[in-house]
DNA sequence: AAGATTTCCAACTGAACGGTTGTAATCGAA
DNA sequence: TTCGATTACAACCGTTCAGTTGGAAATCTT
């Protein structure tokens, strides 16, 4: 049979993923990864070299994936609040993004604020929130973003406490709406609070989404 | 030297807390904890079990001491905006918490879920701040608190996304104040929200924290 | 088709790791 | 003061881990 350089870097790369985003980076094993993926481990070290290097590509693609799959579109504080929601949606279906996220938090804290890359990632994702909510300021914004991708990326990670918390008898497809619409009302009031608080947005404050679209 | 089963306890079990708090529970090592504490591990099997009992053990010291420390006094959405406030202090003080809480949403999921002292423990908390928004519905009251903690607890561990969005040339106590203020508020729009949606809540909503305090 | 290069893997290494055991020191009670 | 029970620890055990090596098979180059 041919080499497939290029499919055994996808096999090791997705198995990594899994193995990362369900263990962690100290939980996870080399050897798992190897056996999931079909392929010898020390193709790994040749390709993506130690562990914590093959950690930072997996989030690094995983991110740019995310990116490109929930875009931001239009503007105003529905805009904001539907793209939560949707940004709600892929973490749902996908619950590899907001694991992969915490680890990284928890696990390698100090080391990943020093990525450059990653510094750029964020700067461009600031950059497109801020075309959303028009004369908002940089700051504002960010601050703004940060709680969206929070309370967005915790919900799959904490799913234990809202279990604990709302009651484990109602059904779980009820719960994830019901903190859905909760996280969307969120930011919506928040877009709108951030809004009138910018020089000229002193009027009402919604339904401000004539601007034409980000991307998509 | 006489013996002082509860110091060693103590001593052991505060090295624990460190450890995984720092790094989890695979993360976590037997021997860093006995030597850290001073004492031989064995005592660990002996008093604790094994090592996933021993961070049930320590994450349940803590969040009862967390309840103890950070009262919720007062009613009415600044009460419970201040609640917040108080509760991102505490764990800025002391990030313990947060990451424990994290640590185990990643890696003990679904059997945290089914614990019964965790769910008795949070079915009191959701009365008590209840009683801080009175009339609000249980589980609007549920949604919000989860809210407040996802918030409180994320930042500590996610502190590097702060960094990144926000952009690591503000001084990291401007940054942090930036996000009491910014949790506080959000917190405060919620509960006026809530209150207005609750049977005679639909008044202007603010200021209304004449009835007595819950605890302290 | 010969030689150099790359892809691949089985087997290995050395250093942890979680957990146990055998034994000595100390204590409480008779 | 004896004796069983408890506390403590050093040394150990079997396993598992991240990372390496030596060489075979496939591909590329000339």
């Amino acid at each position: 049979m041919a080499w497939d350089v290029e499919r055994t870097k996808r096999l090791l790369l997705d198995a990594a993923t899994a193995e990362f985003s369900e263990h962690g980076l100290a939980g996870a094993r080399i050897d798992r990864i190897a056996a999931n993926a079909g392929v010898n481990k020390e193709r790994i070290y040749q390709y993506f070299g130690k562990k914590d290097e093959l950690f930072a590509t997996v989030l690094g693609t995983q991110l740019r994936s995310t990116m490109d799959a929930v875009p931001m579109i239009g503007a105003g504080p529905a805009a904001a609040g539907d793209y939560a929601g949707r940004l709600f949606d892929h973490h749902i279906a996908e619950a590899t993004i907001p694991r992969l996220v915490f680890w990284e938090g928890l696990e390698r804290g100090e080391s990943a604020a020093a990525d450059a890359a990653r510094a750029e990632y964020h700067r461009v994702k600031v950059e497109g929130f801020q075309k959303l909510l028009p004369g908002v300021d940089r700051r504002d914004a960010a601050e703004l973003l940060l709680t969206i991708v929070t309370l967005v990326n915790a919900w799959p990670v904490l799913g234990h406490l809202d279990a604990l918390l709302v009651g484990a008898d109602d059904a779980a497809a009820d719960r994830r709406a019901a903190r859905r619409a909760s996280i969307v009302q969120t930011v919506e009031l928040l877009a709108e609070a951030a809004l009138r608080r910018s020089p000229g947005g002193d009027r009402s404050g919604a339904d401000r989404r004539d601007p034409p679209g980000v991307q998509g």
